[in-house]
DNA sequence: TTTT
DNA sequence: TTTT
C-alpha cells in the first residue's frame, strides 16, 4: 500500500462500457473512460462546466467487478494511482499516456 | 471547490527547480516535475522500486511560493487536480498531456 | 487551505435531517449525523457490516446548501477536517467530542 | 478496502513515543498522539495557529513499524479510518472516543 | 439515527 | 465518450 505517495480520487460518469481483456493466466484487465464535470461561475456570473476525461485501468477482482456491475453512463467514485506508460503508435510516433490504476470503486445510486 | 470530484495527492521528490513564467496581468505560472517512488516485494522477495514522473502546474500564489521555497531534490507533498491538455508539437504531431494543477503543497523537512 | 494536514472523506447515509441554527450575524450552522457502513468477510466467510456514526458540522454556504438539499436517509460524500471540542455536560462531567467540519459535500443519486 | 467510504489523512507531529501492547496471539497494538498545526490569518492579519490532537491506533505490521521507527516529535503523514469506541471510566461515566485506525504512515525527513 |  |  502506497496510497500516501500516489493517490487519485474521482467522481464522474462512465463514457463507455468496460472493455475487458482476459489473459492466459486467467487474469483480467478492464479499461474505462470517466468524465469529471466541474462547474464554477466565471467573472460574468455565468456557470461554466469543465469536463475532463480520464483513462481507468482495473486488474483482477476489480476488473471482474467492473465487468459485472458497471456500464456506460453510470456515476462512480474511484480511488487509484497515477501511472504513466508509453508506446509507439501505428505511424511510428512515440506516445505517452497517463492512466489511473484503480484500487477501489463505488457505484453511486 | 471540487475536491470531491477530482483530487490527486502525491509525495515525492522534485526533478528540477521550478520553471516560472510571468504574464502581463502579473499572474505567475510555475512548472515542476515530481517523481514518486513506490516499492514492493516481487514474487522472489526482491524489493522493486517503481518511479513515476508527474507534471505539476502551479498558478498565482502557489507559483510564487514554489519559486521562493522549492528547488530540485526537495521532498514535497502536493494536493491538486488532474487536467488534460493537447497541443501540436514542432513536427505537427498532436500531443496529449496530463498535468496536475496544484492547489496546495507542503515541503517536508 | 490546509487539506494536506487534516482531511477526512466519508461516503454514507444521513441519520437525520440537518439541524440548522442561525446566528446574529446571519451566519448559519448545520449539524448532521452520517453513518458509514463498511463490510468485509470474516474467518467463516460471513459478511460483517460495521457501522460508524460521525458528527458533521457545516458553516455558512455549506450549511445553507445542506438545509436546502439534504434530508434523513440521503447518501452523501463529504470532505472536511477533524476538529475536537470539549464541553461540560448537565451533570458537570467534562466531555470531549470529535467532529468533522465539512468543506464540501456531494449528494449521490 | 473501504478507503472511499471512510478515510482520514493527517500530517503532524507525534506527542509521545508509541505505546505498544502485545497480545497472546502475538498481535501488536500501538497507540500514538499526533498534533496537526494549521495556520491562517485572522481579520486583523495576525497569524493564528490551531492545534488539534488526534488519537492513532496501529495494528500488526503497522504497530511493529511504529515501534521500531517512530518517536516523540517526529513529523509523520498517516492514512487511516475513523472509528468510534466507548468505555466506562473509573468513575462509572460512559465515555466516547474517536480514534484513527492507521493503514499506512510515512515518516517525513 | 442511515443504508444494503 | 458521460452527466446535469
Amino acid at each position: 500500500m502506497n496510497t500516501l505517495k500516489n493517490s487519485v480520487r474521482l467522481v464522474g460518469n462512465l463514457g463507455m462500457d468496460p472493455e475487458v481483456k482476459s489473459f492466459d493466466n486467467n487474469r483480467k484487465l478492464a479499461r474505462l473512460s470517466i468524465a469529471t464535470n466541474e462547474s464554477y461561475k466565471n467573472d460574468k456570473g455565468e456557470k461554466i462546466t469543465e469536463t475532463q476525461w480520464h483513462h481507468l485501468v482495473l486488474w483482477g477482482a476489480q476488473a471482474k467487478l467492473a465487468e459485472d456491475y458497471l456500464k456506460k453512463g453510470d456515476e462512480v467514485a474511484i480511488e487509484g494511482k497515477l501511472a504513466n506508460r508509453n508506446y509507439t503508435d501505428k505511424d511510428g510516433v512515440k506516445r505517452y499516456v497517463t492512466e489511473i490504476v484503480v484500487n477501489e470503486f463505488l457505484k453511486m445510486r
